[in-house]
DNA sequence: CTAGGGTTAG
């Protein structure tokens, strides 16, 4: 039987006697009240309490009893009406009464009797001072904690093993462990609750390893509870050490611990977090009680490993059996933002505005981000308005949802949110510093560093690294080698930006230089850098220094290259037009070639007008035109011109027939510039903007001026299928040289001017733009695909190799 | 007649 049987038994007894006529006395009501109150069963206490103010006498045990159960069924107002009616008082009543307010969450009362008690003269003993410090613990009285410390050791019960478990609880709850391990330390007497404690506190603080090396120190030499073992599980599951786990759980089986459905849920969390979620699965389907935590931590157990469709049954199958809380929502939020199931999530949504949900904090920032993942973004900002509480999560959620998809209204709900007088965070600056580099926001940008200078983030590494990328993305090669400088640490990925930032400038003898310095510092390169590096080199044309990188990380660093190694490799030797050894690359790799490795060859024979190499590559890759990865269509389109130019109209045929039956489109290429702090799009063969007519005409006054200077046009760098005099035309119409020549009309001469494009420049393009920046004496900045060219009398930085 | 402690998220 347990105990709350006996208990129970001992009330029946009672009623027993009741009806049989007898009296009970003073000696009978104690432990029958005692049971009422553990029992929690007010009722028959409050029976118990009449049938005693019958009998007209209660001595100090039966108020000391009475006390005891008011305090266990939280009605201290009785509790204390017994204690101030009390003809004669000892400690125990008074402990009684401080307990009843402790443990009842009444901190501040229990230490208002406790002083009370010291104005009266009277002298604590250790149930006073454990449920004092417990008091101070809970109320985070530091200072007053101290005190009743001091007074214990100068009583002279700090060896007291009560006092000692209640000050190991309280510093515990100040999360003090040096305090608490001294404690511990100097007891001379210990029992099991004494090691939960510190079992406990080394998990409550995260020092998972420590709190299970303790349980192992405990076993054999103390009773080891269910609570010991939840605990050590628990810690189990943090440090996602399995077989330690499943150690502990077989311990507990043979221990003969029933596994109630506390300890089950403890379990379906532990294997969870160790990534055996078949376990959970077990021991859930096991369990004969689950309550709404065992259905919420499997659910939480599926998304954490990545099971979102099996989370979503979990979660069909609970709504049947448990109404499902807010921390139920919370795991599905994040299962709408994996499965980007936007009918899913509008039916969450529903759900939680009918269980009265909708106004919690946290679900409802969780729907902005939910929605925006699942491109829902104009479902975002409804959620967004309809909150009447907007934290800064929420705001940083709305914020980020714009942001990823690089949109200026980011910048619009940052201005928003400080002008409602909330002060952006490191999370919020982290999202809007991205969208700076392609709305070319330089402005933004500006002031987003200043607004970080003053909020005093300038320190702070993502920060840092954020900034070193958003400049180098704007044109500010400079400001990014600065940023990078006055950081006070850095991270690999520091470094990896600024690499990435010489390379996208062609500054490749710097990036090498960066990346031994770094290696100087002790970081040890990582699968990224490597790509960065490389790159660099590739864009400088510094092809043998770009192998030598190659072979290292493999064999220094014992980094397997992927893909985009490869990829990298053959960029470095094909922009440098060694395109024959590029395809021998690519033929020998170990790795089976995707679309990106034959595009990235493909298009740098377009770049070097190498038609030969790039209709054997255009005819491999057409040929696998249905097996190749097509997320990225662009390589396909290159071998449709290639084929185009050709004049082999069979070809292009089919590859656009196939692409069009794959429902993908190609990426149509533009160019934007700013202009008085307004981005200006262009595409090409543009006639609908602002000013067409002067563009043109100042595009044929400079293609007059170039001819004199000895430019004729590549019209191989046309890819459609038209005549010659048409492919001029088009030429002309490309739209960076509608960007460029806008940029010029708008811009004050000698000033340098930054125009972006997202597609790589062509051949002809990049040509013109260098007579343009001789002849009209300006500073040209493009920024293509993947890199910067400084177009600057008559020569461009990247020394063609691009 | 008085004590001490347990589960899920971000």
């Amino acid at each position: 039987m347990t105990h709350d049987g006996l208990y129970a038994k001992a009330l029946d007894l009672y009623h027993e006697m009741r009806t049989l006529g007898l009296k009970p006395d003073n000696y009978t009501f104690p432990p029958v009240i005692k049971s009422c109150g553990i029992l929690m069963d007010l009722d028959k206490g409050r029976v118990v309490h009449q049938h005693i103010i019958g009998t007209g006498i209660a001595n100090l045990y039966v108020n000391n009893a009475l006390i005891d159960m008011y305090s266990r069924c939280d009605e201290l107002g009785c509790a204390r009406k017994v204690f101030d009616k009390m003809p004669e008082k000892d400690i125990v009543s008074w402990n009684s009464l401080i307990s009843g307010y402790s443990s009842n969450g009444y901190y501040k009362e229990a230490l208002e009797i406790y002083y009370w008690l010291r104005n009266e003269g009277l002298v604590p003993d250790s149930f006073t001072f454990s449920r004092v410090s417990l008091a101070c613990g809970g109320l985070g009285e530091v200072e007053e904690g101290r005190k009743v410390h001091g007074l214990v050791e100068k009583i002279g019960t700090r060896r007291d093993l009560i006092v000692n478990n209640g000050l190991l609880s309280m510093y515990l709850k100040f999360d003090d462990v040096s305090n608490c391990q001294r404690i511990f330390d100097e007891m001379v007497d210990r029992d099991s609750v004494t090691w939960d404690i510190m079992i406990f506190a080394y998990c409550e603080l995260g020092l998972y390893e420590e709190s299970i090396r303790l349980f192992f120190e405990m076993v054999g030499r103390y009773e080891t509870d269910i609570l010991t073992i939840t605990y050590v599980l628990r810690a189990c599951g943090h440090v996602r050490d399995l077989k330690m786990g499943r150690y502990v759980h077989e311990y507990m089986v043979n221990k003969g611990y029933e596994c109630d459905t506390l300890s089950s849920n403890i379990l379906i969390n532990m294997y969870a977090k160790c990534g055996d979620i078949s376990s959970s699965s077990k021991v859930f389907e096991n369990m004969g009680n689950k309550d709404l935590v065992s259905w919420n931590s499997l659910i939480n157990g599926y998304v954490e490993n990545k099971s979102y469709n099996e989370a979503l049954e979990l979660f069909k199958r609970m709504k049947i059996n448990v109404q499902p809380d807010f921390l139920t929502y919370v795991a599905l939020l994040s299962v709408c933002k994996e499965l980007l199931n936007v009918e899913f999530t509008e039916e969450l949504h529903c759900d939680i505005i009918k269980q009265g949900f909708d106004s919690d904090q946290i679900l409802g920032n969780g729907l902005i981000d939910a929605y925006a993942k699942c491109g829902k973004i104009e479902n975002s900002m409804k959620q967004f308005e309809n909150m009447k509480i907007r934290d800064i999560c929420t705001w940083n959620s709305i914020i980020a949802a714009y942001a990823r998809v690089e949109n200026s209204m980011s910048f619009r709900m940052l201005t928003r949110m400080r002008m409602e007088g909330l002060i952006p965070d490191i999370p919020t600056l982290v999202s809007v510093l991205p969208v700076c580099s392609n709305l070319i926001a330089k402005r933004q940008g500006k002031e987003l560093h200043g607004c970080i200078f003053k909020l005093g983030f300038e320190s702070n590494i993502r920060i840092g690294n954020a900034l070193i990328e958003m400049y180098s993305n704007t044109g500010n090669l400079k400001n990014s080698i600065l940023v990078f400088e006055q950081m006070k640490s850095r991270d690999i990925i520091s470094w990896t930006s600024l690499i990435a930032s010489y390379g996208m400038y062609g500054e490749g003898r710097q990036a090498i230089k960066a990346f031994e310095d770094m290696k100087a510092t002790g970081i040890i390169p990582d699968e990224i850098i490597f790509v960065a590096i490389i790159y660099a080199c590739s864009h400088s044309g510094l092809v043998q220094e770009g192998r030598v990188f190659f072979e290292q990380m493999k064999k220094d660093y014992n980094i397997e290259p992927g893909l985009v190694h490869y990829a990298c490799v053959v960029d470095l030797l094909a922009r440098s037009g060694f395109l024959v050894e590029a395809e021998d690359f690519i033929l020998s790799m170990p790795l089976k070639p995707d679309a990106s490795i034959w595009g990235v060859l493909l298009s740098a024979c377009r770049a070097n007008g190498d038609l030969k190499i790039a209709e054997r590559i255009s005819e491999r890759v057409s040929e696998q035109v249905i097996e190749l990865n097509t997320n990225n269509p662009g390589y396909l389109i290159l071998a449709s011109n290639v084929f185009a130019a050709l004049g082999r109209r069979g070809q292009v045929r089919t590859i656009r027939t196939s692409l069009k039956a794959q429902g993908i489109k190609k990426e149509p290429g533009f160019s934007w510039v700013e202009v008085k702090n307004r981005v200006y799009y262009f595409k090409a063969s543009d006639r609908f903007f602002e000013q067409h007519e002067e563009v043109n005409e100042l595009l044929d006054d400079l293609g007059r001026l170039m001819a004199k200077e000895g430019y004729v046009a590549d019209v191989n760098s046309v890819v459609h299928d038209v005549e010659d005099v048409d492919k001029l035309n088009i030429l002309c119409g490309h739209s960076e040289r509608l960007a460029i020549a806008f940029g010029l009309l708008h811009t004050e001469p000698g000033t340098p001017l930054l125009v972006m494009k997202n597609l790589r420049v062509c051949v002809d393009c990049h040509t013109v733009t260098k007579y343009i920046s001789k002849i009209v004496k300006r500073e040209i900045l493009v920024r293509d695909g993947n890199r910067f060219h400084l177009f600057k009398d008559g020569v461009c930085s990247c020394g063609d190799h691009w």
